[in-house]
Parts: C-alpha cells; structure tokens; sequence
DNA sequence: TGAAATGTTGGGGCG
DNA sequence: ACGCCCCAACATTTC
C-alpha cells in the first residue's frame, strides 16, 4: 500500500493549453498533491494536419511553461491512464471537458472506469463561457436560431459567466517516463506547411499577444472592417481558442470591463456576439451530434449535389478562374487559414455555384485550417448550405464578383495570393474574363493559361442553384403535409 | 452575414 | 406651357 504522502494527482490536457484560466489546473494546484500533467495523442481521433502543425508548437509552449514536466503519450487514453494509476500512487485524475460526440464517450468511459477503480475524478468547464446544458429554452430544449440564443444566455453581466482564474504559481510538477514532443510525430512530414511560422506563433503568451493587439488595433471598427478582406480588423483568435490558449471567459471579462466606458460600443458588442456563434456551435453538436455527417434539416437529404471530383479540385487548388475565390482558397493553402468573410465566398460558392456537398468542403477546411474545430466547421458548413440552425437563405447566393468589389475595394488581399493578377485594373480585377484580349496580353496573362477562365459562368450558376434548392423546398412541403 | 428583378419617382430634354 | 418620354436613383419585391 502507498503512503498517503507518496500520492500525486494526474493532469489530463487536452483542448486547454494554457495555464491562466484553467479550472483543472488550479483544482490540481490548490489540492497540494504533486502533479502529474499529462498529453495524451488519441489516434482515434482524427486531427487535421494544419492542426497537427499547430498542436505540435503550443505543447512545445506548454511544455517549456511547466519547466519541461508535460510527459507525452500516444495510444488509448484508458490504458495509458491506467497504466499511470498502477505505476504511481493516484489520488485523482483531473480534467477539463472537451464536447465533441467521440470526446465525449471516450470521456465518459474513463470516468466511469476510474471511478470503479476507487479514483477520484473531477472535471471541469474551461472551453465555453456556457456548458450547453446551461444554454437551453425554459422548456429544456435547444435553441435552433442564433438571436434569442444570444440574447437570452449571454447578458454581459450574467453571473453564470465565470471569472477568469489567476495562474497558480508554485507548481509542484513531476516528470515520469514519457514520450518526447519529437516522439509524438506531429510535424507533417510533407513540408507545405513551411511558412506557417511567418503567420503564427502557438502558444499562450503569443495568444494574450495576439488578444492584446486585436484590442489595440482591431477593435475600434470591427463591426463593419471584419469583413475586410484587405484590412486586420479581425481578432485572428481563433486557433488560440481552438487549443484553449486563451480562454473565451478571459476574452469575455476583458471586453467586459471595456464596455464599462461605453456599453453600446457596436465594435465589441459585435466581436462578444461572434464570440457567442462559437458558443451556438457548441451548444448545437453538443444537442445533435450528428451535425458534422447529417443536415440539420432533413428536407437537404433529397439535394441534388453533383459529384465531381475535378472540380472540387479547381476549388480546393484556387483555380476556379474566379479570383477572390482562389485568393481565399490559396491563403487557406499557403497560411492555414482564411479571412472569415472569404470563408462564407469561397463556401457559398463551392455549395451554391458547384453544387459540390457541403461535407466536402468541411473536409477539406478540416484539414488544411489551423483553427480547424469540429463544432464550428461543420456549423457553419451548414449555415451556408442553408441546411444548418438559423441558416443562410437558399436563396442568398453570393455573387463572387461584388463581393471581391465590396470586400477587398483596391485589390490588395486578391493581389497577394493571386500574383499573376498584380498587374490588372481593378475595374477587372474580379472579372479578368472581361478584360480585353489587348489589355491581357498587355500585362502578359492569356486566360486559360496564365490564369483560368471561369469554372462555371455566375448568372448560369445562380439559376442552376436556385433550381436545385426549389427541390428542397418541394421536399420540405411534402415533409410538412 | 445578398443579389437581381421589378416598381416608383422625379427632374430634364424635347416636341 | 404642357405632356411625354427617358432614365437615374431609390424602394420594394422576389428569388
């Protein structure tokens, strides 16, 4: 039998790399027991390879602020947790929740497994400012539309919104034998991701960095410059959220305690309330977990989706000859990620103008976003396609022209990652096709050569989608009678 | 967190 | 001076 002093406590990390603001942190600190943290690589779950790059350098950052005391693992969490408690005197294993459908059950087996073994298990809520189970109708059931979701959970002053935690100091950390980083293979081997480190720097310093910055110079105007594709108006956050670098109760009390000046400031009432679709997404999976593999609505199952795999390769590549369509999808290529307005152009376009099933594109961000998150992906996925909660109207379908004109005015956003079209007018910039044959050879392009003629003519595409989308609504009366 | 088609209005040219 | 047409400019409706 063990010692009582011989007994230390497991720290679980997951999507929670950080140490400010982090419950099951400071539950572990606060209990004096020596800690044991722990990273565990489930090859179950699937993780995108933008995301492996990204996972890799904010453990390296965890690692360093835990004095090199992150012991790594990769396999089966149970039996690695298992081998743990029979290796070391365990008092208690601690974490902080995840909410994803496989997350979940995985979750839920450890815990009843660990309980059977007579140890403890405490776990917490860093990840959400509401659990969903928290964010429900008077009648316990889910919200299906975004407004009243927002409006009535997340009041600025709800005193259901935790306060952020301070960083325990003092922590008493035990290595054991465990993995390196090196060792957990997370770096892809193909090296497109080579740039990325001129884009991004994991880790939770770089993510308060980041926070602060967007305060100081992104936040004054955000509500209607976020949709600039050209401009830095937006808070890039996202992937530090994603792995929990920065928690959204950090984010919620700052811009709290900045609205005390002035509680109607449109700017970060408009970033609190993005910060809340995050939240909508989760509370939605969490309430359907089929969300990521079935729509939303049943009546899409009848859509008439095309299947073509060449063309969803001009899409994925950005050579759909329509140019903000492929700056975006060759900033997601070239950065591992993309402007969220481009987000919403290059999605509508994919769905609406290819016809190409939504699952596809989701796929494919998945893997290439370094912010790549279950709940939001496929969320907004389905927001777009029209078959998701509080939808886009089928009928909203983005014409990638105007929106090029409206949402990068001068061309600066299209230019850098469409280089061949640096030297265009902006009068064509988004229709090259209408430029003259004099004035293209005059800045060295041939269409269909140089740079690619439309995939598909828009007016054709928009009739072509309206159609297609009249099925659903045929399906949807037959659904209703 | 649209875009296109259609409708309305009002000023100016012109017979 | 008047009515008619044209057509921006704006508003409304429809997809």
């Amino acid at each position: 039998m063990h010692n009582k002093s011989d007994q230390s406590i497991i720290l679980w990390f997951r999507n929670d790399l950080r140490l400010a603001d982090n419950p099951a942190l400071d539950y572990a600190s606060s209990s004096l027991f020596p800690i044991i943290p722990i990273y565990i690589i489930d090859e179950n779950i699937y993780v995108g390879e933008s995301s492996k790059w990204w996972l890799h350098n904010s453990l390296d950052s965890l690692n360093k602020s835990l004095d090199s005391k992150l012991n790594f693992f990769i396999g089966n969490p149970q039996e690695i947790i298992d081998q743990l408690i029979r290796e070391n005197n365990i008092y208690a294993v601690v974490w902080n929740r995840c909410y994803e459908p496989a997350t979940i059950k995985r979750d839920t087996e450890i815990k009843t497994y660990l309980k059977s073994k007579n140890i403890l298990v405490e776990t917490f809520n860093s990840n959400l400012l509401l659990e969903p189970q928290n964010a429900v109708k008077e009648d316990q059931t889910n919200y299906k539309v975004f407004t009243p979701f927002y409006k009535k959970n997340y009041a600025i002053d709800n005193p259901k919104i935790r306060l952020p935690i301070a960083k325990p100091d003092n922590l008493n950390l035990l290595k054991i034998e465990s993995l390196t980083i090196n060792e957990l293979s997370l770096i892809p081997k193909v090296n497109w991701h080579k740039n990325f480190k001129k884009f991004w720097q994991p880790g939770e310093d770089n993510a308060n960095a980041v926070f602060n910055k967007f305060i100081a110079k992104g936040l004054i105007g955000y509500k209607e410059l976020r949709n600039r594709a050209d401009l830095e108006n937006t808070s890039r956050l996202s992937p530090h959220l994603h792995f929990g670098e920065i928690s959204p109760n950090i984010i919620w009390s700052r811009i709290r305690s900045y609205l005390e000046k002035n509680i109607y400031d449109v700017d970060a009432n408009h970033f609190l309330s993005e910060l809340v679709w995050r939240e909508f997404s989760y509370n939605l999976l969490w309430f359907f977990p089929d969300l990521p593999e079935k729509n939303l609505q049943k009546n899409f199952d009848n859509f008439p989706w095309r299947k073509d795999n060449t063309i969803l390769i001009k899409w994925q590549k950005g050579q759909t000859g329509y140019p903000i369509v492929d700056a975006g999808m060759r900033e997601l290529w070239q950065t591992g990620f993309m402007h969220n307005r481009v987000r919403m152009i290059v999605a509508s376009f994919l769905v609406k103008h290819l016809l190409i099933d939504w699952r596809c594109g989701a796929e494919w961000f998945y893997d290439c976003l370094v912010d790549a998150d279950l709940a939001n992906n496929s969320a907004s996925w389905q927001w777009v396609a029209g078959s998701g909660a509080d939808a886009a109207p089928y009928f909203r379908i983005f014409n990638p022209i105007l929106q090029g004109q409206k949402f990068d005015p001068e061309g600066i956003y299209t230019k850098k990652f469409v280089p061949e079209l640096k030297d265009l007018p902006i009068k064509y910039l988004f229709s090259p096709w209408l430029a003259s044959e004099d004035l293209l050879s005059k800045i060295n392009i041939k269409l269909g050569v140089d740079y690619p003629r439309p995939i598909i003519d828009h007016n054709i595409a928009r009739q072509r989608a309206l159609e297609a989308y009249d099925e659903v609504k045929i399906s949807r009366e037959i659904n209703v009678s």
